[in-house]
DNA sequence: GACGCGTTTAACAATTTTGTTAAACAAAAA
DNA sequence: TTTTTGTTTAACAAAATTGTTAAACGCGTC
């Protein structure tokens, strides 16, 4: 027999609806093994310590959005097209798992050494990706100077922040739940013009790619 | 005879050097002791608990950054040298600082409410400051229609999101610290053109708006 | 049915962390 | 000098949290 599937995962996925859903960022092992209805010794059978149970998680989710990075990116769409279409998944994804990023943050910051073996620059780079057709966009005066770095980070910084803050920016300027995920979606637009300084264009993507950004 | 507002002080100078400079976000009370040289009981006596010690140290920052804002936005400086400072001030903060936006993030997730009476709607907005400047230059083309609040969004993400994922970006991209410090330095020109598409003007300050601004 | 094996549970132990308190201390007031 | 008031300390108590363990359980196999 091996160690049961079913179990190990229930108590990651549970966690990770805490942690990425909920927003319990410090979820003590007894609140994850409640969501996950089992018995708290269960998660240091099959994950030895609390520590090492973050550790997969964050390892997964950190994984998979490296993964949707790349393949939106090493596509065939036209760069303008990758932009809208990254645009369009980190928004959706942060409507879906608004506390995400959170704890990608969160937990970085806690242990800045994890995030040296999560993301070596020896790795695929999506700056490394964009390069070429950045420069292309640069030196045919459409775009002002900049390196693929600061480029990635200025899209993501847009993308990213909202969720971020979003208790600041809920009472700051009043929103409600609702009119906040409004907020969210119009977003899109904006921050695509605030790059392009042009309307988002419409992107049709292969089935595969969607099967992987789903 | 009043409480000694000397020590009241130092354990709240400690306590900010320990969670803004040092990141230790969760910092224990005997760490704040620690590094104030006083007994924990003291934290106690002034500020009852835990918990109301991390209120009143929100509440000082987060005053203290709606103060400048408010300062630079109110000032006389033309629209796009309000920006410009803006950014200046921003990074430079956060060189100082770098686990402010940290802290205040990290906090106002772990406790919503704790955001809702530190930025109430009905105080002073950045964004009505902004909002006849900002129409303007959307009116003459030179900016993309966008609300005020996209617009203040776009910048504070694009300030901000760079020091909360500190670690991340470091090393994804294989910086030093020197080198992370430098890249941020030419964030400030790369900010301002993202926004304005030409570069960023050299402003100078009243001497009353930079001694607020300090 | 008894055995073996992975899984699950309840109970316990150890540690960490917060909060309380009584007493010591220092300095100004009486 | 004694008293009073506010400050600081050490010791204690209580709670929360993590980690361990021995026993119970379920189930397929001999």
């Amino acid at each position: 027999m091996v160690k049961d599937q079913a179990t190990e995962e229930l108590i990651k996925e549970k966690a990770k609806v805490l942690f990425f859903q909920k927003g319990f960022l410090d979820a003590t092992t007894q609140e994850i093994a409640d969501e996950a209805k089992v018995n708290r010794a269960l998660i240091h059978y099959y994950f030895r310590s609390r520590e090492q149970l973050m550790d997969v998680i964050l390892e997964e989710v950190v994984s998979r959005k490296r993964a949707r990075a790349k393949a939106i990116f090493s596509s065939s769409l036209a760069f303008r097209e990758k932009i809208a279409t990254y645009i369009n998944v980190i928004v959706d994804q942060g409507l879906l798992f608004p506390y995400l990023e959170n704890f990608i943050i969160s937990e970085t910051a806690r242990d800045p050494e994890r995030a040296n073996f999560l993301c070596s620059p020896a790795r695929t780079k999506t700056t490394d990706l964009i390069r070429d057709d950045l420069a292309l966009e640069i030196k045919t005066g459409k775009l002002g100077p900049m390196t693929a770095e600061h480029f990635m980070i200025n899209l993501s910084s847009m993308c990213n922040y909202p969720f971020l803050a979003k208790s600041i920016l809920k009472s700051v300027h009043g929103m409600t739940d609702q009119s906040y995920r409004k907020f969210l979606q119009d977003r899109k637009q904006i921050i695509y013009r605030a790059i392009f300084n042009e309307e988002m264009p419409e992107v049709q993507l292969t089935p595969e790619l969607k099967s992987i950004l789903s």
